[in-house]
DNA sequence: CGCCCATTTGACAGCTTTCAAATCGCGTGG
DNA sequence: CCACGCGATTTGAAAGCTGTCAAATGGGCG
């Protein structure tokens, strides 16, 4: 439980403060949080439904999902979070955890005594405000996301997750313009989606035939993006995302 | 914009008080909140994707919704709101409204400026924190909502709706426990659930087949609320609602 | 070389949607 | 008090998208 000499945190920081503005005290202060690093298989929970959690996770590398099982047995995903992202920031103030959260690859977490962050909101006003519109904007995307698979088909809905996953990962400096890093299988996509991987596959065959995405394993280019963005009925809006990226 | 000597806040500040611990002069900060009433005709707009907000919106009265609508046209409804619940407040956050808000009834509204709300999660960290405690309800509610439409049919999304409805009406003191008010058209019930109007009066008529409910105009009846329950795939976990009720 | 997991393919069933048209409920006006 | 009109609910038949169930193929790793 020490303060890494390397900021750490620095991708948490760099992402609230894309949205929030944070002065100097406030980032140090931010990058001080006490936290203790992890490493974590592919696959493993971070958090389990049912949980009480003391910690707040922060992503330092890989890729995690939230997702949560239905009566049936089916699996829903609800986001994809990258580097820099913040897990589990609900379940300090929730008491016990709605949702599980699972690693996709392996990943880098930084685990954060809930206690502190909150030292730091009443220190800070505008660190709880940041963090409050970290909140938001994630809540954001979970419309974006009751929308994507309550009114849109198949090829839409995978081709809006692609489009997502592509900017964010672009805001995020991960990724160079054309392709990214699309650590599911066919079958996630799917549970992302509300659609069956047989399905999945049969869409993204179909837009690999129309020329908007070339897959390859464990990553995609997008060779289309104009195309693919319309064929998403994709909008970036909801993301919130400051002007900037192309 | 004065303060009405009637609190007229209280439905909201009961709510934050059941998932927060406020006290007198947390509350009464609340409660003193400025702001100004409004009544609202059935289907106005609130706010409008695109908006820059600079309000805080109340329910004082009366049902309203939020809602997106997508490319071809269709329209997904993300939440219906109650007395007492905070409308708006991510747009102050936020800049730009990335969704509608609606009225579905005639509704009664406290508007209150952002910069009064913010002014009080500075003074207060504790009234900070049952705001952002409240987004995260909104949240975990949101990510239930992605789990009712990616993966159930639509027997159970409708249920599942319905049961939704039941418990929060009831945790705001709005109804008593067999029956409440459902201002909605099968169509809007439609537009929640991903269904269409059609599919969803089929539906209903089954529900009502099968002895789970009684549907009247603008209002329900739940005659089997275990079996009701049981046929939504419900757990009221998500709604992060204080174990008391029944 | 062989195993295991992910992707792919095919045929078929099924839940929902679509598109009309008929009913019903109810407020308005004669 | 009854007729009219409009929106909401209901009904029917047919089409379509997506799911299901297997089985085959492919690729990576021990």
């Amino acid at each position: 439980m020490l303060t890494a000499n390397t900021p750490a945190l620095a991708a948490m920081v760099n992402k609230l403060a894309q949205r929030s503005k944070l002065d100097a005290a406030e980032t140090q202060a931010l990058l001080d949080l006490p936290h203790r690093a992890e490493m974590i298989d592919p696959g493993r929970y971070l958090v389990r439904e049912g949980d009480k959690a003391h910690n707040c996770i922060v992503l330092l590398s890989g890729f995690v999902y939230r997702s949560k099982i239905a009566g049936n047995g089916a699996r829903q995903i609800f986001s994809i979070h990258l580097r820099g992202d913040l897990i589990d920031l609900q379940n300090g103030l929730l008491s016990v955890a709605d949702h599980n959260v699972q690693t996709l690859t392996r990943a880098e977490v930084a685990v954060i005594p809930h206690r502190a962050i909150f030292a730091l909101t009443e220190a800070f006003p505008a660190v709880a405000q940041a963090l409050w519109r970290d909140t938001l904007v994630d809540g954001s995307i979970f419309r974006e996301w009751i929308l994507n698979v309550g009114q849109r088909d198949a090829h839409q809905r995978v081709a809006h997750l692609l489009c997502e996953l592509a900017l964010r990962q672009e805001a995020a400096g991960l990724a160079e313009s054309p392709s990214y890093k699309l650590p599911m299988t066919q079958e996630q996509i799917g549970d992302a989606t509300g659609l069956t991987g047989v399905h999945v596959n049969r869409t993204m065959q179909r837009m690999r035939r129309e020329g908007l995405i070339h897959a390859a394993k464990g990553s995609v280019t997008i060779t289309d993006w104009e195309q693919l963005q319309k064929a998403g009925d994709f909008n970036r809006a909801y993301l919130h995302l400051p002007a900037t990226a192309a």
